[in-house]
DNA sequence: TGTACATCAGTGAACGCGCGTTCACTGATGTAC
DNA sequence: TGTACATCAGTGAACGCGCGTTCACTGATGTAC
């Protein structure tokens, strides 16, 4: 029989899932403490045994959010590699896109809702997204390192392309299947624009 | 004295100004229809003399926002050429970042809210900014045959740069004057890698 | 091991609030004669 | 121009609803002896 303590932790996680189902659903700003709790099959009340308040709950929902996508990255680095006789861009992109779309409520929630919600919510959101720009820019100096074509302004080219991905990314959640590969194949040809416009710059700068 | 018509029209106008004011101050989702009517200064139930329901009133204020846009853009491309000893890209950005400040109200329900808002808000949003890239190609198609240097796939290249200046510059929009700048910095340089790589492609390609 | 007590996750009733929407109304503006 | 009537923008009362939050409670789990 299990503990006090793994029940309410179980219980914890069951509002946390609950929560993260709603705001697919119906998008993290019309989240509700009663819909949350009716999703999670507790009182109302007792949401309070776990959480301070919604916004409690949503810097939870974030680190949760922020610890998978970090666990999708190291994930999607071993895959890519993996595919050498891929191009490196288009390997990465496809990979991006099958991870959005097979972890459709995680990634709604990193990419669906600009504003609407809190303000601290809204810098923990920023705050993954700068720390996946920053694990993209290690990336693209190695890979420059290897194949020894430099890149000028690192920092600036994994910004656009996170920006391009990520934001190209989210409006094609809700397309079907075919609409979705077309969206990639945009994505992809236009990351790969950065990546020939910052070669160009660094082979113009020597 | 104003006819009967006119008090009307001024009316449905105190409505879609008191929306746009209460959208910038706490986001386009928060509106709510007794709030819109307590900013504009009507009773509550007055509000449907002039629309059908909340989601009529978003499609007239993306109508307004849209018209507004347009005549923007009219007035920035003059603005543009005119700064002829200024990069195309530098007058381009910052023109785009200064007339996000300046009205600041009208881009942050262009650009705030991704989510949120309802299904037919959304797409109408995505038409309106459609529609920027679309005479965005147009710009960049010509100004590639004036200066002899065409580009690759010109419809992505002006999908990647719309990307990059509407989310970086959404995001920037609360900043202090100074952090703006740098945004805007980050922008021009990041639209200038995808210029770029849009003309090493199409020399490659020849 | 058995008993008495403490802890505390989960609860149901109740609160006041703002919401969208309906309805029958009012009274100024507009129209027909 | 004056009168009788129609139109209709704006209204206040009222509705039912879901919301977040409080409170005192219950009863199973955990702890001390």
């Amino acid at each position: 029989m299990p503990t006090r303590v793994e029940r309410k932790n179980a219980t914890r996680h069951a509002i946390l899932q609950a929560a993260l189902r709603l705001s697919a659903e119906r998008g993290f700003s019309s989240l509700s403490l009663r819909g949350i709790a009716a999703e999670a099959g507790i009182a109302p009340t007792s949401f309070y045994r776990h959480f301070q308040d919604i916004d409690d709950l949503g810097l939870a929902l974030v680190d949760e959010v922020g610890l998978s996508l970090r666990q999708l990255i190291r994930e999607a680095r071993r895959r890519v590699s993996a595919r050498k006789n891929t191009g490196v861009t288009r390997a990465s992109i496809e990979t991006f896109m099958e991870f959005a779309d097979s972890n459709a409520t995680l990634f709604r929630l990193l990419l669906g809702e600009g504003a609407g919600s809190t303000a601290p919510f809204r810098r923990a959101i920023a705050k993954e997204i700068a720390r996946f720009t920053d694990d993209l820019s290690d990336d693209l100096r190695s890979a420059a390192k290897e194949s020894g074509k430099p890149l000028a302004d690192v920092g600036l080219a994994a910004e656009a392309m996170v920006t391009i991905a990520f934001n190209l990314g989210a409006a094609a959640i809700d397309l079907p299947a075919e609409e979705r590969r077309k969206v990639a194949d945009r994505i992809i040809a236009e990351v790969r624009m950065v990546v020939r416009g910052a070669q160009a710059e660094a082979a113009a700068a020597r």
